[in-house]
DNA sequence: TATGAATGAGATTTCATTCAT
DNA sequence: TATGAATGAAATCTCATTCAT
């Protein structure tokens, strides 16, 4: 007995819209299953049409950024420019995607403690494989001189806590747009590592 | 009917202790009164002894970590030295705290979120009084021309999230000690933010 | 897993009846919440898809006396005969419904202290409407003459005190019927404060 | 280890009388020994030197009441006076009683259900050889021909009842004195079962 | 007489989830 | 696809009471 107007997409989409706000504001275990239902406006037990359990519902905001930063950014990682353009642009992209989803950026990085299992296995590859391309543009960076760190995959995950913290503060409506904080985060990434001459 | 040969004193800690263990590893809110107090060797009345609430524990090491950081960096920030010296003492503090103490410094910085009322408005006096004494120092080397940046507070925050990280992947008996970390860290951060000469 | 041919109607009536029994036996605070379920034959979270909590269970038991006690005697109270009428209707009207309803009454007539908030807030409005009721006739007696009292709040908080003790030992196998009681109740109230000719 | 200046005895009438409030108040089952405890001035341990357990310190406190009102009330009931007399003065007494200490009256009213096993005999002793002299004057009345009533006892019971409700109002600053008070309910009393001539 | 520490049981309420309809 | 009713387990916290000191 689906109410009138309601089609399954559109209520899989707000179901998703709000677990996004919800598990970001509040954290995932701290989000009650029926909480998520009375904001979605349906009942709780209509959540289980959309989702297998609570935990795959994260699994599957988390895969909506992951996935897609880890392509762009593979292509970035691989592309025939130099090391100081690949990883400015590994910090764009991730400034960019964290600042156009914060919410899910949110918890991408700070609900992975919730995933158990193969759920957790899964997101720790996606993880992995991104703090890998970022170590191999540095490690490129070092090779050819352009860069100098002491201890690559540190710097690496220094540097993308620093791009990173961006989903925490920015606003649309801010005083910087978003381009520009990109621009002032990969400023800071290059000038971080830069060898000295 | 007291164990015989425990004291309070030794009880409390150890019940901090555990806290600490489980609320960095599983969170706050996903961490129970019953396996906190399984996992101290009491009983989960006698948790009440030590503590008000599960949000006063939470406050109470919160405290222990920002108190002592709050306290350090008030010195280093308003001490009589170059702005690039403090801004690497600041550096240093910071990622030594978060090195000596990972689980508080975890918590700290992720289970704000947990509390309310007036434990959280005096959590966020703190951090809000610890990010001004990074804006001062900054706001001072761009003054004398040592720094340069478009907004002092964005960056302020992109710094201490870098060298924040350092809580989640150091481990004592890693590659690097401590103190060359912190210079790390220290190097980093000057680095981004220094002037171009 | 519903049991099979159980409705919701019918086990909201069981709760109810549960609830009167056990609240008027033992009182509110004493009944205890798995009691409750136990002897209502369903879990204790169950309980839950029939009352807000607690407290508002216990709230529309008294409003279930109060409510129909109040519209039956503000009928009476307003009608037009003589004082003496009126105030033996109130009687009877009074005692029938604690003899009916011994259990909701007792609960009503006790267990107000365990309200806080709102919910006390309404049950004290009601109660005030009612002697309001009880008062508004002996003062017309006193002013034709029928009756003669000293205070017409605390006669008419006695009187009814009077009739409520009835819910405290009537039985329906008795010896008396619930409307010999009645006539006796009114006789009392009447009596009680009949101007000496 | 004492506190200076407290001497078991003041102690022990500060249990009883926070007990009394607390008890009269919200009941003794919504009354925690620890409240009781804090609200006295010791620790919830200390209390155990001066009671059994809770329900010894409840049956303490109703004795208190009860056992005065069935002395004075068995000197009067069984005094050498006509029955009207007699009936005033055991409503004045009960009356007096219960407006000089309204807290346990309220509580040797109420609480009963909260007693069981020895402690409950004890009192409905006391109460029903409490009744039984109301229902002998009210005999004596009857048979010389002064009082008209259908049930003795059901009557003794009203009557109680009715002068019972005092302690719930009466306030030794409000516009009756007690005297008066205790007068109008013998009024009230007699009035209510007194032969028509 | 008093305390601090502790206990086992229980308080009320919520959890994620299931299932017949 | 959705619902109302239900569940067993668990949540946080308080209960009355005990006991060595």
């Amino acid at each position: 007995m689906r109410p009138v107007g309601a089609s399954g997409v559109e209520t899989r989409q707000r179901v998703e819209a709000t677990a996004l706000a919800l598990f970001a504001a509040q954290g995932f275990t701290a989000t009650g299953i029926r909480q998520l239902a009375r904001e979605a406006g349906i009942t709780s037990a209509a959540l289980y049409s959309y989702m297998g359990c609570k935990e795959d519902l994260l699994a599957s905001l988390m895969r909506g950024l992951m996935e897609p930063l880890l392509e762009r950014s593979q292509t970035i990682a691989t592309s025939d420019t130099q090391p100081e353009v690949r990883l400015r642009a590994l910090a764009r992209a991730h400034v960019r995607l964290h600042g156009e989803e914060p919410l899910a950026a949110r918890i991408a990085d700070t609900e992975l403690r919730a995933l158990t299992g193969d759920l957790l296995g899964e997101m720790l590859a996606l993880r992995d494989a991104y703090e890998a391309l970022w170590v191999a543009v540095i490690v490129d960076g070092v090779r050819d001189g352009t860069f100098a760190c002491a201890d690559t995959r540190l710097v690496a995950i220094a540097l993308i806590d620093l791009c990173t913290g961006v989903s925490g503060w920015y606003r649309p409506d801010g005083r910087h747009t978003l381009e520009t904080i990109a621009t002032m985060h990969a400023d800071l990434c290059v000038a971080a590592i830069r060898a000295p001459r």
